[in-house]
DNA sequence: CCGCTACTGAAACAGTCGTTTCAGTAGGTG
DNA sequence: CACCTACTGAAACGACTGTTTCAGTAGCGG
């Protein structure tokens, strides 16, 4: 009976924004409603009839997060945008992203969700991980020579280059340790 | 006032056995004790009696998980037993394990206890992250030669090895891209 | 038989979960 | 004014959660 505007609204958006904070420092694992409605100033009822249901928002939460990371890609894409940088600087720039602290709550809510969609491939969560996969391997063809990007070698080439990034920011994410890991990506280039 | 018996008896491993092929299957992230003790043919009363908590459960599938990869590492620690066998050789030999097809439930496992004990790093997850990182450069470094071992380059090296081995275990895992995965681990030895 | 340890079944406890029901209020438009 | 849409509060629903209480049973050394 209680419809959903599943759609945009203000309101909705507003509330999207402050459970995207919450998400980020309490993670997505033990979300509920209750807590999360107290702390963005607004009850469970508005949530669920913003969003539908919970899985609504939770799906909107990793949608968000996705824009996150899209514009990001968008920037290391913008480098390659007249000509092609090649694949090293191109990881060397965005791994600056990924080691700056500031990013931190965001790449571990990435992590998270990434995780939880190869453990529960349907709900919420399909296909998270899958996509992030693509998504990345797109932007970082866009950053190679035309000769090597349509190459078998040049799909390997940037297959390595995603597993050093990701192999790297799993590393960092649990040691902390800057210096160690930036050294090995700068190493791989 | 049921205290316990948090040392090894016989129907706790037993249990914990039964408990962990369950959570291979069905995943840590919503485990619960009703549905999982149906599934090990016990009840709620006797999984807590035995392991204290379900926290205490948890702790124990964890150290379980972690024995099957001490297991792993063990047998790449073994072919440099005698002599190291340098880290490119000691890169693939674990890639194709962390490759077999038979492997994946463990791995999916591994990634989503990693993933968890990042976003929460207190309680029964406290660490995973962490031990496993350092497990993993401990033997990487026992297949390295005698002066590169100790060198500052040497943590480098297996750092990145480390690294390369992580991202495309979560490409695999993603994919299931067996092909295009291992030629890329392969171009980076 | 006694007493001890190890284990177990059934039921209840208090709490949280997502969701629903029913009731509104505020603001703009006709 | 009436009317519609957008949003909201309070409370309840039933289904679950981990845990506890109380009551056993089976086996075994003495």
């Amino acid at each position: 009976m209680s419809e959903r505007p599943t759609t945009t609204s203000p309101r909705r958006a507003e509330l999207l924004e402050a459970a995207y904070a919450y998400a980020l420092a309490h993670g997505l694992a033990d979300l509920s409603l209750r807590p999360l409605a107290a702390a963005v100033g607004s009850s469970p009822r508005v949530l669920i009839f913003l969003f539908g249901s919970k899985d609504g928002l939770v799906r909107a939460l990793l949608e968000r997060a996705r824009g996150d990371e899209l514009t990001l890609l968008d920037r290391a894409g913008q480098l390659s945008g007249s000509e092609p940088i090649g694949l090293a600087p191109a990881v060397e720039r965005v791994w600056a992203w990924l080691a700056a602290e500031e990013h931190r709550p965001l790449l571990r809510l990435w992590v998270e969700a990434y995780a939880r969609s190869l453990v529960e491939p349907d709900g919420a969560w399909a296909g998270f991980a899958r996509a992030t996969v693509d998504d990345w391997l797109t932007v970082l063809a866009a950053c190679q020579p035309d000769d090597e990007r349509d190459s078998p070698e040049g799909l390997i080439r940037r297959t390595l280059a995603l597993t050093v990034l990701r192999g790297a920011l799993l590393d960092l994410l649990a040691t902390g340790d800057t210096d160690r890991v930036s050294a090995a990506v700068r190493a791989a280039c």
